[in-house]
DNA sequence: GAATTTCTAGAACGATCGTACAAGAAAATA
DNA sequence: TATTTTCTTGTACGATCGTTCTAGAAATTC
């Protein structure tokens, strides 16, 4: 009756591989065959466990959000408050050894905002996942709108920064300015109310 | 002696009309043929003109720099301090009609932070144009650390603020988050200083 | 008008693109 | 072992890519 099984763990490893490739040599040229030779693969294998290009796309960067959020919202579970959430967050994110990923983050997020109808998906997901963390970092006793309203600003501000890090390679100025950004949450003035 | 003279007028119309173009249809798949048809010109043309593809997407993403910064530094140049300053960039930023054109900046942007090398002159100056301006806003006899920090924390606030209102078009609650963040530096308070 | 240079267009080059097809090897069941 | 399904590969197709070449029209100086 039935034949082989289907290897879904070979798929898995196949997307984790294809992930590594489009962090080390970027995203705008992402082709088959350049992707299946760097993984030692024919392109045909990577066309059977992915189906079209636009699909495997689809998949990366999906995979791409799921670990840039991963490895942050977990920091931000264990934290007492937003202002320690935050300092957690722009700890990680602020981490040389990531750069090369979040780089390929913002190349994703900038295209994704030229073709929102294909990366629906991610621009959905890329605020609010990270909304949702951060208004829980809150506690529940939390103003929603406050909450909400702080946490737009974490978020903004911590990409904002990141932007400018991974542009300029500024860290001393960056970190600087995040010092003061982060004294500012800890210190619970002037972020939370309106004027 | 000398043939017909160099029609720079046309190469500088021809520009703009492909800055227009990539506006509207993206980065990503920008290459000479659809840019010739849409400009109602052949692909010749456009070679003869701005010479390989990589000399023309540079000069594209130079004239576009120039457009968005040259859109808001006139009017920052009339605020008498820095918060005004940055609200007169909110303002104007955050305009639904300038949404297409910061679309591609950030599209722009993410490309450049995974091609360095090519993008190296979009990179030093996409941060430091507007630092120089900001920092300018901030009077001579501010504080030039503080006015690095400060500075910088706008920008980063500004244009996170922005990636988020383009990917989720949530005016209310991005404008509220601003709104507060421009409170914050009207306010004077918690931002100039480190602790 | 002759000479010279720029501007524009069309055709064609090799390369690469995404995808489809045919076929054999591998792994399960009956 | 026979059967069925998955996995993998090589090949090939049409399309598009950036670029080059050839040639004619346009605009200037002599």
């Amino acid at each position: 009756m039935a034949g082989r099984p289907v290897n879904h763990q070979r798929r898995a490893d196949l997307l984790d591989a294809a992930v590594e490739y489009a962090i080390e040599h970027g995203f705008a040229d992402l082709s088959w065959r350049p992707v299946a030779g760097a993984l030692g693969v024919s392109t045909t294998t990577l066309v059977h466990h992915f189906g079209t290009k636009e699909q495997m796309l689809e998949v990366i960067l999906g995979r791409l959000r799921e670990r840039a959020f991963a490895a942050t919202s977990e920091a931000v579970g264990d934290q007492p408050d937003l202002a320690a959430a935050a300092r957690a967050v722009w700890t990680r994110t602020s981490d040389p050894r990531q750069w090369a990923e979040f780089r390929l983050f913002f190349a994703v997020y900038g295209r994704a905002l030229q073709a929102p109808q294909q990366f629906a998906e991610f621009l959905d997901r890329v605020v609010t996942d990270w909304m949702r963390s951060l208004v829980e970092a809150q506690g529940p006793d939390a103003d929603p709108a406050t909450a909400t309203r702080t946490a737009t600003l974490v978020i903004a501000t911590i990409r904002g920064l990141l932007l400018d890090l991974l542009a300029t390679g500024d860290r001393d100025r960056v970190q600087d300015a995040a010092e003061s950004f982060l004294a500012t949450l800890e210190a619970g003035r002037g972020l939370t109310g309106r004027g």
